[in-house]
DNA sequence: AAAAAAATTTAGACAAGCCTAAAAATTATT
DNA sequence: AATAATTTTTAGGCTTGTCTAAATTTTTTT
């Protein structure tokens, strides 16, 4: 059996070495957990004597594949339920995330299926990230940061990097959601602003924002 | 804040309590939830301190106001999520009871009341129990056992009192659900078994059977 | 009204997760 | 290469919810 806790700290260890091939930091784990470094400790030696990673003192630990499957199954979990809650049952794109981060943990085969199947298998969450499958594939859409876009070049928005409620209801005031075409008039070097042309708006938005926003060429 | 633990005591207590004003038990409530009496003990005090019910040592605990307050929300949950189940995602009844326990713990006012809304506010529960409307008020149809049937009357199933797979699998097998028609034909006084007539076919049903099924005339 | 049986509470212990403070190891700086 | 700073681990303790065994109270039986 395993605890809504080691869930927890799987998952987040997912996230934090998704990239790279290098191994999570004690640290890390404790910032994303909002917990301590010694709890972390506890922690990862329990999952690492229930198989779910490697871990080697002082150096940080890896998932093995069977911490990884559990893993991206909780991810797949937590996107199908932000997918119902805003196809569904009425939510905005900054209500899901903290509803799904507790029905990310309701454990049945069948319930998760069946509301895949419901939804219509979908291919991806309300916030552009990709939910793996009922055998846990899935493949990232090619994007990139407006930050790194070039001037004179349309995109379309396919996501967002922080989904904090604060960022995405500041999306929701300037009419930027996923699928919005964003034309790229200008960078500025001095702050690392960028200008761009939303339909038929100029606007311009900070280095923050260009850094959280996913976009991909037209 | 409420724990799990908790709200899995009140829900219990909630049920033990509904019929009599009479004190619930101590080892009524271990029963219930598959724990020790000394387990219970330790936690009555704690809801006792909290509020949620009135501990008399050695005499047992009555719900407050505030205690069935989050029991009936509890039961909302519980069997709100139960039709989502049946109705949505092509769960059997005998299939949602173990998920909608867990299911229902999930803290959510929003989640709640839109789930409602997409069910269109059922009234009753795959099962026949009535569901709790947002502020709690419900009503209890007018219902018999099938044990306290009158020969020659007519009835329709409208809930069962046993809700376990097992029992939930003979009725389905015997093509028995809720709305079906029974005719009473005869009560063995020898076993108390039960002669009816569903649709066109006569059958017998046990005593144990007569005392699970709900019924109510036609 | 005792004595026996049953129900309940108390006492003491344990696992899971968490914490603070101190010790140890690693990494960065001089 | 030595010292300083940072990171990580260890030690010891706390809370929640559980348990077993023993003590106490209530209820039932004689
Ligand atoms: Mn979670
Ligand atoms: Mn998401
Ligand atoms: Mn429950
Ligand atoms: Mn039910």
């Amino acid at each position: 059996m395993i605890t809504l806790t080691e869930e927890n700290y799987i998952k987040a260890i997912y996230h934090l070495g998704k990239y790279g091939k290098d191994m999570v930091n004690t640290n890390a784990i404790a910032d994303a957990l909002n917990t301590k470094a010694s709890s972390v400790t506890d922690m990862v030696k329990k999952l690492s004597e229930k198989d779910y990673l490697n871990y080697k003192k002082y150096q940080g630990v890896l998932l093995t594949e069977k911490g990884k499957h559990i893993a991206v199954n909780i991810v797949r979990k937590h996107r199908l339920w932000e997918v119902f809650l805003v196809d569904k049952l009425n939510f905005t794109w900054d209500e899901v995330h903290e509803v799904a981060e507790h029905l990310e943990h309701i454990k049945s085969e069948k319930l998760i299926n069946e509301l895949d199947a419901f939804l219509e298998f979908p291919t991806h969450d309300p916030h552009g990230d990709p939910i793996p499958d009922k055998d846990g594939n899935f493949k990232n859409i090619e994007k990139i940061t407006l930050f790194q876009s070039i001037v004179g070049v349309t995109y379309k928005c396919v996501g967002v990097k922080d989904t904090s409620s604060n960022f995405l209801k500041y999306l929701d005031s300037n009419s930027i959601g996923l699928g919005t075409s964003i034309e790229v008039i200008h960078k500025e070097p001095f702050d690392n602003s960028v200008k761009i042309k939303r339909d038929t708006i100029d606007m311009v938005v900070s280095q923050n924002v260009a850094k959280n926003l996913y976009v991909k060429k037209l």
